[in-house]
DNA sequence: ATAATAAGTAATCATAATGGTTACAAATAC
DNA sequence: GTATTTGTAACCATTATGATTACTTATTAT
């Protein structure tokens, strides 16, 4: 992973979260993470589709999220938004002739789950509502 | 971190570890990775660097372990490789007119720090002599 | 009804990251 | 001296990433 759409996908939540009173505009929201509303928009494709947030056509339309911010860990946006949700990737050649090549993956893939469960747990702590309320108290 | 960098390290150094009784080429790793020896001789300076291997000139030159496999933990070889040694990336421009915006990165890095130094210590528990013995045992 | 608004989505572009390759100088062993 | 091997620069092809435009569809407000 070394995409921004994971950092992106939590930005949009907390300021999706900052008023839930009313849908907020793919416009709006691309302009306080300074990037394109399309981009935004499928983004939260993702999103929608995890069930994170819910969208709504039209005027005065845009996206709310779909469960509260207190359920919605940093954990299920990384699984949401980042198809791969792999740390580190393994080179894909190695030769089979070699006992370290054919065995390099199967050693990796070991640590790979490992690093994965541990980062997971991490994240599965932490909730959209904890954000909010940093920024709420930063100001 | 989206590059095999970190994966390619490991087998490196595991190729090496299975016979310290000599100096090993770039060309024979290259080709238990399947890929260019320059590319491993690049990957190798960030190795030598950081005194996790040492190389030797000329004739019957090639790469050996600084020190014991035993002592030589997978966060020692993350770092040596990844110079970023980040998790995920922050989108950089962010408005800091919005609340969100200005505080994303601080509340990210919060997150990013505490899933790093996680993911530190359980990489920081498995040494290439782990692996090693792992492959003699394989096959 | 009509106009305005906003999501959904396709198409395209520029830039950067990544890995692969060639080539050659410098160092070393024999 | 010759063969070997690292160190390193230069370059290329491919893919990933993010940005942008533009259009269709859906919905609200008037």
């Amino acid at each position: 992973m070394s995409n921004t759409r994971f950092a992106v996908a939590v930005h949009v939540l907390t300021v999706i979260s900052l008023d839930e009173t009313r849908a907020i505009s793919s416009q709006l929201i691309a302009s306080s993470v300074g990037t394109n509303a399309a981009l935004i928009r499928r983004l939260l494709i993702s999103l929608n589709d995890a069930k994170i947030t819910s969208a709504e056509r039209g005027a005065s339309g845009g996206v709310r999220l779909a469960r509260p911010a207190s359920s919605i860990t940093l954990f299920d946006v990384w699984r949401a938004v980042d198809e791969e949700g792999q740390l580190f990737r393994v080179h894909p050649t190695s030769n089979p002739q070699c006992p370290v090549g054919r065995n390099i993956e199967g050693l990796l893939g070991g640590v790979l789950s490992s690093t994965q469960s541990t980062v997971e747990a991490v994240l599965g702590k932490v909730t959209i509502r904890d954000l909010v309320a940093k920024v709420e108290i930063a100001g």
